[in-house]
DNA sequence: TTGTAAGCGTTATCAA
DNA sequence: TTGATAACGCTTACAA
């Protein structure tokens, strides 16, 4: 194993300077025809790569952007994670990978890790807290984009979502006009956006119905753990539980859905049910679950386009928000609500 | 936005000089304990970070370990990245993330990349091709260890796989004790470990309970695409076919299912079915699936730890290949064999 | 149009 | 124990 060549080796094998080297690879400033020629020829016989690491440290910014993910075991992550790749990938750029497992003390750590500039700017979904450090990241000039979620009052980000209150309004009212008005809902922490603007949409397709909220059929839980399936086994415990039910929580889809299957609970017989994003397995489970789809392709390419714009500094200061819309998807998990004597027994408790 | 610190700032700071503030950094050599002191409290009050970059361009080697695999839409690959992630972070180490999509092209592009050096190591899920690349890789120092695959006849690569030939033995063994002689297999492409070390264990399994191999059970498909979906419906037109399914191609899983449920094929009563990989989201599928579960995070964790150790030239030279057990899970998706008289009518053509 | 030389932020060598 | 100083490989004024 030799050791790989450098500028200098292709300079003096094709008879010029490392200036000449650099422009030709650069397309910066001009170079005879003839030289050019030549220098192509020695990269190629040398087998010549740029080392990323001097180009950086000399010039500064860096090709490279962070990519700080909940989880990658959840399956939204995942194939968004597929999808900033390939994005990424058409850009040139690369992609550092990191997860929070919605830990804020391992997102602090990330994010100091981030922070000694190696990356020229980040993708990530905030966990809610550790708001300073990502404040600094911004301030040091880091191009920052918050992606799915996003931490309300933090100015200086971008944000790539879908129509979150939309979303969820599109889901109620799909349940109300079902005859539905005992809706239950499982929504992520109120001060991450998805789970406040879920919580709203949903109030207000409430409202506009003229249904009163219950306070009991509204329940926010972590991303992280199985909080989603005790909720849900509490709502169904009620002595008027709901007739249907919206997890707007998309790591705990699967926890509920678990729970819902072990408790023999009938899916939409004794309880209708929408889940926010739907992934390739869904359509695997009995029933097809009636689901809210994420353009998980739109939010990738945005998020990467805002970054890499924002990197070249062609974009005007001042915070973007891009919302792309969600698709509704109805399938066989709801249907019109029946009469409490025609429900099977109950299944909890 | 002020720019970063330096180590200079920081000497400056302390009083002392950057020799100093770069030896407490690293804990090579020594410094006397006031002097540390200061410059611990430098480094803390101008909230210095050292450039990865300038730190890689100094001394060669990286900290960054290049982890290109398949496909993230694929809940296994997608936890193995979440796996690799988390135990690379408890050794300091950074992941450059890249997918092949299954592309050899693709494949080609991201190895030339990771060609720069900028990473110290690699883990990979090969396609089967681009052989020379993985070489050239490896015979220029950069460590590598494929994981779950490999590319047969590349010596100089470590390797970490389950008992591939194991599992589909016990995987077939487990339907002949079903009574089951005609066992469908759909494998990845010969060219892979996976692919070809499966058929063996299956065929080894078939040979030892005295069963005649038939060549149009055997399928070999790529990972990407549909095609184990066409060749499955292709032995259920066989005029005799199968009455039991190995699905040993993991991408395959999802799109073989999709094509039985829509064929109204009844698991298990038509068909006993037992699939490579196990998920979260197949214990929600009904009936729930018999499968060989990978331990992921025993792939990951020694996939870190061997490029860890060759980072650190702390392993004798010479490939190593870690074979860890797969658990093999028993559930409602295989049964015994019943007689052609009671089965359904042939659901496909 | 080309070449020289000064950085970029570290680490490492070697006198002091 | 310490501090100059020379790399590391590249970009980029600035001179020629």
């Amino acid at each position: 194993m030799k050791k790989a060549a450098t500028i200098r080796d292709v300079a003096a094998q094709a008879g010029v300077s490392v200036s000449v080297v650099s422009r030709v690879l650069n397309d910066t400033g001009p170079v005879a025809p003839e030289k050019r020629a030549k220098v192509l020829a020695a990269i190629d016989a040398l087998d010549y790569r740029p080392r990323a690491a001097a180009r950086q440290l000399s010039q500064g910014g860096s090709s490279t952007i962070g990519l700080l993910l909940a989880d990658l075991a959840n399956p939204f992550f995942a194939r968004l994670a597929d999808r900033v790749v390939a994005e990424a990938r058409s850009r040139e750029l690369q992609i550092l990978l990191m997860t929070t497992q919605e830990d804020p003390h391992l997102e602090a750590q990330a994010l100091d890790t981030l922070l000694d500039r190696s990356v020229g700017g980040l993708i990530g979904t905030p966990t809610g807290a550790n708001v300073e450090r990502w404040e600094k990241l911004a301030s040091l000039d880091i191009p920052v984009t918050f992606v799915d979620r996003a931490i309300n009052g933090l100015a200086q980000v971008d944000v790539v979502s879908i129509e979150n209150v939309e979303s969820a309004a599109t889901a109620t009212a799909h349940l109300l006009a079902r005859g539905h008005r005992r809706i239950g809902l499982v929504s992520g922490p109120l001060d991450t956006t998805t789970g406040f603007d879920r919580v709203r949409g949903y109030e207000q397709a409430l409202q506009e119905h003229g249904v009163a909220p219950d306070d009991r059929l509204v329940r926010p839980v972590p991303f992280r753990g199985d909080r989603g399936a005790d909720v849900v086994a509490q709502m169904l415990g009620l002595d008027e539980p709901p007739t249907s039910l919206i997890v707007a929580n998309t790591a705990q889809v699967r926890v509920v859905l678990r729970m819902l299957f072990q408790a023999r609970v009938s899916i939409p017989d004794d309880l209708s049910v929408v889940v926010f994003d739907d992934n390739p397995w869904t359509e695997l489970i009995r029933p097809p679950l009636t689901a809210v789809r994420q353009p998980i392709d739109l939010l990738a390419l945005h998020a990467v386009e805002l970054i890499h714009a924002r990197m070249r500094q062609k974009l005007a200061p001042g915070p973007r928000h891009v919302r792309v819309a969600a698709e509704f998807l109805e399938r066989a998990s709801t249907a019109r609500v029946r009469p409490v004597s025609n429900r099977s027994e109950r299944p909890c408790q």
